[in-house]
Formats: C-alpha cells, structure tokens, sequence
DNA sequence: AAGAATACGTCAGGCTTGTTGACTTTCCAA
DNA sequence: TTGGAAAGTCAACAAGCCTGACGTATTCTT
C-alpha cells in the first residue's frame, strides 16, 4: 500500500474529524434528550428520573444495585429519586424474597404510563434520525457507540439487550 | 415488494431497535465524557469550562452571544463559568473593534494549553472507537447524529464546521 | 437629540443532580 | 456468636443550570 493510499485511507481519524465527530456527538445529545426534558419541565421530576423509569420498565424486577450500576451514579443519588418516585406511586420496592437486604423494581400502572410518554417523544426522534440517515448509516451509528462504551457499560448494555437480569 | 421484504427492510425501525440506540446513545455518551471529567476533576473547573474551552478554541474571537447559542444555556450561567476562566487567566475577552458593546473572547497560552489536554483525552476515545469501528462505521455515525440534531443545533454545527464566525 | 434596542454583566433565589459521611438492617463466614 | 460485608436509607453540602430583575455602555432609529 503506497503512502498516499495510507493516507487517504486515514483520513477519517484526523484531529478535524475527530473534532467534527466530537461536536455532532454534543449537539445530538442534546436533540436526543430535548423532548423528554420538555415533558418533565415543570413536573417536579428531572432527567434522572426518566432514567430510572427507563430502566426499571426495561428490566422489571431489577434490583436497586444493578441499577445504580447502569446509572452510574452513586445510589445515595438514586435513592433520592427512587424515593420520590415511590413516594408518588409511580415505582414499587418488594423486598427480596430469598435476600431481604435487596429491593426489587417495579413499574406501577401509574409509573408505566409516563415511561410510555416519555420514551414516545425520544423514540420518535431516534426514529425520524433514522429514517433520514437510512439501515446502514444506523449500523454504523450503533458500531461506533458500542466501540464508545467502556468495559463495564458495555455489558450493561449488553445485559440489557439480551434480558438478562 | 412483498410483505416480508418490507418489513426486513424496516426491521431497524422497530421500538426495540429504537430502545437499544437510545441506550447505546446514554451509554456512549457517557463513554465519551469519562476522559475530561476525570482530568477536571479536584481542579475547581467543571464541563461547563471545558466546553467553553473547546468552543472558544475552535473559533477565536468568537463573541459571548454565539457562544451562548451554541451551549445553549443562559448567559447568568455561562457569566459564571466565563467569569472564572478570565480571572484564572485562561481566556481573554476583548472589546469590539467595530462594535463596542461585543466582547471577544480568546484563548490565552494557558487556556490553550488546557483546552489541548482535556481535548487529547477526548479525541483519543473517539479516535479509538473510530478505528475499531471502521470508515464506513464512522460515516453512518456522523449521518445519524447529524439527523439527530435540531434546525439550530445544525446551523451551529455546520458553522462551526465551515470555520464561520 | 431622545428613546428604543442590543450586548453584556451581575445580584438574588430556586431546582435538580451529583457528592461524602454516618447509620440500620440483613446476611454470611470464621 | 461475633464481626465483616453488602444493601439500602437519611442528612448535609456543592456544582451547575435555571428564571427574574436590574444596571451599564453602546448603537440604531426616528
């Protein structure tokens, strides 16, 4: 391979583009979170919550530990959330059953519906990024996000897609 | 086109697809972050300074209303973030040539040199996850995200890109 | 020249979300 | 059984963002 055809074939990893990808990545994080943020405003529950609703729907059941490390976040934080979540009926705590230190997770009829709302606003905006970008552009979005995570987010994220507990 | 060719050719589109980009995004996003907040921290400065750096950085001379618009945040907030990074030295605001009331804002020798340090860890997660992900993996990315950008948010974007002021 | 508009800065006060430290309850193993 | 580890809770504090109101200098408009 000649040096120039090194080089045109590098030429996605220079300092400009890893710039340019840097900034698309902090502009889209913001589209990204926009309409959920503007469900909560004004509701007393902030981004955090959302996160906590997200992942409990996801994996019902969940214990306080394994969310706290997807959050990653300390679970003195969580609680705080967790706390007003519950306090307001939206999220159910059932003390472990074999180990009565853990709290299981659930999502309430109550805690369900807003989930659905919140979600619904940021999937309709995945989903219109996609459509325009098309199946390969998202292949290649999802690629470069999971080479992204660190060790430990990528199993949460793994552990997530495939249903584990 | 038959049915079950429409519906392979949609299948990215489905909810769960959505769910998992939305998690790989939260995921990545925090992947991304990890290597500044790890520098800034016990160092009195913060995200916020960091991306005035970077913004400054890419456009010198930028004035404090673009800037505003960009991070999209009120200006009592960047106030502060500003207010400390010109006390420390670090940036340098100067009063419009042409128009008196604008400030200038600059990167100093010492800014500069932060803003290189807290970049360099950035731009080495990105550039890693780029290389691991590949060239076609990384245009896909860069489509997504810019479909995943708001009308302004574009605009900032693609001015930035452009070397505008 | 007078008043409106613009660009920027600042004070005060509030909210969300993160932190550390100290504590209880429960489980397990020496 | 006793001591340590693990799961979770309560309290106090800091960072960072927000809104609202006000002040100052400068420029534009009429």
């Amino acid at each position: 391979m000649s040096d120039t055809q090194l080089g045109d074939n590098l030429l996605f990893l220079t300092d400009e583009q890893l710039r340019q990808g840097i900034e698309a990545m902090f502009f889209a994080y913001r589209g990204f979170t926009a309409a959920p943020d503007q469900i909560l405003e004004g509701m007393a529950y902030g981004r955090a919550h959302h996160r906590a609703l997200h992942f409990i729907s996801r994996s019902q059941g969940m214990k306080v530990n394994r969310l706290l490390t997807i959050l990653g976040v300390t679970k003195q934080s969580l609680n705080r959330v967790l706390r007003t979540l519950i306090a307001d009926g939206l999220v159910e705590s059932r003390v472990g059953r074999a180990d009565k230190r853990e709290r299981h997770l659930y999502l309430t009829d109550k805690g369900a519906a807003l989930e659905t709302r919140l979600s619904e606003g940021q999937r309709k905006w995945v989903r219109d990024a996609y459509r325009k970008a098309g199946p390969d552009a998202v292949a290649g979005f999802r690629q470069v996000l999971e080479a992204m995570m660190d060790g430990e987010m990528r199993k949460s994220y793994a552990s997530l897609r495939d249903g584990g507990q």
